[in-house]
DNA sequence: CGGGATCCCAAGCGATACTG
DNA sequence: CAGTATCGCTTGGGATCCCG
């Protein structure tokens, strides 16, 4: 009577709000700025520079929303110019482990991927041509 | 001059194709579609079921972008009706550590992001009060 | 049962121009 | 330097209808 209807299944349910935070943490431009702030806090134009496929609004919009959620931590000097960094907060490197075994899991893994992806697609091609091209 | 000019920055560089993939196997479904699999084999409709939200489409869509990447295997037994059984593969239950990780990540830390949340909201709102309204 | 084919919308992001 | 504002495209995904 330890477990009811499920069958032990596994320690955590995926909820919407779970999809919401991955979604915001994991988001096409978040990984790499946490690489840079986590060696060392950055300007925004640091950022720009580090990383320079980024578009500035692209980078505004992501570092405000790793703000919000308590990862980054942003700070204003107010000197001649303007001075802004950008660092990680304690909440933000508790980010890193799960996401560096994310990508180890890659590391180690994407070369499988790619031969998966292979086979499916030249199985593809030939289920193809059987069907008459 | 054991490293270069980087000071030793993480043992892992984050390219397009790593995004990709992140993007391919974290997808809004593919976290779901990979708790019920890991459990047990099951079938397209007993999917459906289990995932009340995804609709049909992106449910096939999910399920053939993880069989090309091999993460998940794809068997027809023609039976009549025809049945078709979906199941992890070898490849895939490697995937479960890291992605567990990022889940108990959420689980132990969720609440910090929420308070965080919460907090710059707040700023905000008062930040907007003090440039007259 | 296990999908395929269409239509459609909102969100994410890039490009570009402007600002305190 | 560190952004904001706009525009427009591309995509993911929902809704719906159809099929062997």
């Amino acid at each position: 009577m330890t477990e009811t209807s499920r069958p032990a299944a596994h320690p955590l349910e995926f909820t919407a709000s779970h999809r919401e935070l991955l979604d915001q943490v994991l988001d096409k431009w978040s990984v790499h700025i946490l690489d840079e702030l986590c060696e060392r806090p950055a300007r925004f134009n640091e950022l720009r520079r580090a990383i320079p496929a980024v578009t500035q609004k692209s980078l505004t919009a992501t570092l405000r929303r790793l703000e919000r959620n308590g990862i980054v931590e942003r700070s204003v000097v107010r000197s001649r110019p303007v001075a802004v960094e950008y660092r990680i907060s304690p909440l933000g490197k508790t980010l890193r482990a799960p996401i560096d075994a994310l990508l180890e899991w890659i590391a180690t893994h994407g070369a499988d991927v790619d031969r998966a992806r292979g086979r499916f697609d030249d199985e593809a091609e030939h289920d193809l041509g059987r069907l008459g091209r």
